[in-house]
DNA sequence: TCCATATTTCGACAATTATCGAATCATTGG
DNA sequence: CCAATGATTCGATAATTGTCGAAATATGGA
């Protein structure tokens, strides 16, 4: 993941409808959920709901399918887990910044890093 | 970290010169950097540099500290850790989301953390 | 004290972003 | 084919963001 898409991804999530939109996707898991319904569970307009979803699909971080008339948008977890991977490798300076996962994270090789 | 604060920090790493300043200064460690150090590495004026500073600073992504003359910024790494840990938890589906870590990370039971 | 250095604050301005109703486009059922 | 439904596009507008030089604020040294 280049830079510019890491850019477009931090600002598609910096946005609080935008960031209540992606987490209910990816509570939907792979069902996803309706542009319609996106817009009444956030609460905002069709029309904006529909501005926050190109921006979040510009970004990669959702894909879309049409179901009938409606259209599906689901979250989109391998971006997601880029997005992840390079924070946690360009904006993290050691062990500290991860959540313990219940084993010890093989990060040696993601880089080296350094000290603090 | 809160919803709010998590949107700052998310906002506060989406933009080129702020993402490219906090990455230095990761790789700087504890020593951190001057901010016409940081100026003078990202290419921008002093007064952008500052401006944009002031904004990772209020998200809490950054500390400073007066050295003599010079007011040395240094990563917050608690910050960085507590909006990994968000993304984790709210952002991310299931193990597909973080980099492999040589174990199945038991994210099943955390959902105790955030709320809405 | 006076000057040089390091940084921030203050305008002013351009560019981008967010919002929302109205109009338009696509799909389905009758 | 036509009406109804679900969604996007299109204005227009308000708000925020990014940029940069000039001025103001601190600090240290002669």
């Amino acid at each position: 993941m280049q830079a510019e898409q890491i850019i477009r991804a931090l600002g598609a999530l910096a946005q609080d409808h935008r960031l209540a939109a992606f987490r209910l996707l990816v509570q939907a898991g792979a069902d996803g959920m309706a542009a319609g319904a996106l817009a009444e569970a956030v609460g905002v307009p069709a029309s904006s709901m529909s501005f926050h979803l190109a921006q979040l699909a510009n970004a990669g971080l959702i894909s879309q399918r049409r179901q009938s008339r409606s259209i599906i948008y689901t979250a989109n977890y391998a971006a997601m887990g880029a997005l992840m991977g390079y924070l946690t490798e360009n904006c993290c300076g050691g062990a500290s910044c991860l959540p313990e996962t219940s084993c010890s994270p093989s990060l040696a090789n993601t880089t080296e890093r350094n000290v603090a």
